[in-house]
DNA sequence: TGTACATCAGTGAACGCGCGTTCACTGATGTAC
DNA sequence: TGTACATCAGTGAACGCGCGTTCACTGATGTAC
């Protein structure tokens, strides 16, 4: 962690502050990421980060990027797992999205929190973010062309399904749902994303 | 605002630090909000608010608290003025949501977010966030008996609902949309809500 | 293969900042008689 | 109605804190010849 390094220049130490910081996030959730404590669990002097981020912003950019990335690639893998077709895909997509959020609570929240202010000053995090919901919009389409949702914009329709899986991520990771249930996440996230495709109304 | 007072007692401090509080965070967004700002908006020594609140925790869940009755009138307010039947009124606490969401994004943040760490030490904080949920159960059960909602568990399919609209809000207040769409916050909630109803799937 | 030198990636000390909070205090209020 | 006194709600100065950021510096690296 903040072992001494025996050369003086550290390799690789834009990776090393960027670990130290996801880690930071973690264990001590958002508020505890500071340039200086990145530094200190990177083992380097507290300037040294300004070398690869140009300000502390940018720092919390690259963390947030980076989960974005992390998520997508979750939601990937776990719509890749289902040989069933694509409604089965496109929910693997919602649950896996709840899952994500909701056991990296910390991480979650400076994804889409306001603690980077002007995302359009990070392109690649704003990139990376639209490509999360790329995804969405992706397997709406591909379920309508298999009969699976109705027709309408994909575009529309992905919203309101990352509403639903956003909305209940957000009551999780903020802790509103402690006193009303105690059932799991993913249990949660089951009954949510049904009730998305049924919806309210009586059949 | 920092008007000299008269009179060395203020009369109503609490109420005028309160004020100041949330004026703060229209204004400036929750991390404005500090003790000593609030003071300073209240025309009164940095020490003063410690006679009215034990720490910065103590204000923040107040104006966290203000915010849900604030919602929930708001919510109230709507579906009053829906006379057309149950599910108008359902819809409109709906809509009511997302409009307090983006017309109060940084309120709405204090709301939801973590700056009040442990809610159950405030219980007129949590009483006040129950009672919005509230309105959407028994919305719920209201449409169920008039026949325009499926049956079920209400407070499951109220917590879809609610994911629903506070996944809108969220996206919206934290700026998730403006890359993705030029539509207003209430043509948004409008489509968001209509799927909620009908559901995803074909009909 | 060797050397001069520019460039890069670190160091360590220092800065100013506004914050939450505490303290001993004082002016105002209200109550008992 | 007047007065003594307890209590309450403010004041103003001070504390320590960790932070982001800057600066002049030095050690390491890599490249041109």
């Amino acid at each position: 962690m903040a072992r001494r390094r025996k050369t003086y220049h550290h390799g690789n130490l834009r990776r090393a502050l960027l670990d130290g910081a996801l880690r930071l996030v973690e264990d001590q959730g958002a508020e505890a990421l500071t340039l200086r404590a990145a530094a200190r669990r990177a083992g380097v002097s507290q300037a040294a980060p300004y070398r690869h981020f140009a300000d502390k912003q940018a720092l919390l950019a690259a963390v947030a990027e980076e989960g974005f990335r992390a998520l997508t690639a979750a939601m990937r893998r776990a719509a890749a797992a289902q040989a069933a077709g694509a409604l089965a895909r496109f929910r693997a997509l919602g649950l896996a999205y709840v899952e994500f959020a909701s056991t990296h609570p910390a991480h979650f929240r400076v994804m889409f929190g306001r603690e980077v202010a002007d995302r359009s000053a990070y392109p690649p995090l704003q990139a990376a973010a639209l490509e999360t919901f790329g995804l969405l919009v992706e397997a709406v389409a591909e379920c309508q062309r298999a009969g699976f949702v109705r027709a309408g914009d994909p575009e529309a329709l992905a919203l309101s399904a990352w509403s639903t899986v956003h909305g209940l991520s957000a009551l999780l990771v903020d802790g509103q749902l402690e006193a009303l249930s105690e059932k799991g996440a993913d249990v949660l996230a089951q009954g949510v994303t049904e009730t998305l495709f049924l919806g309210l109304g009586p059949r």
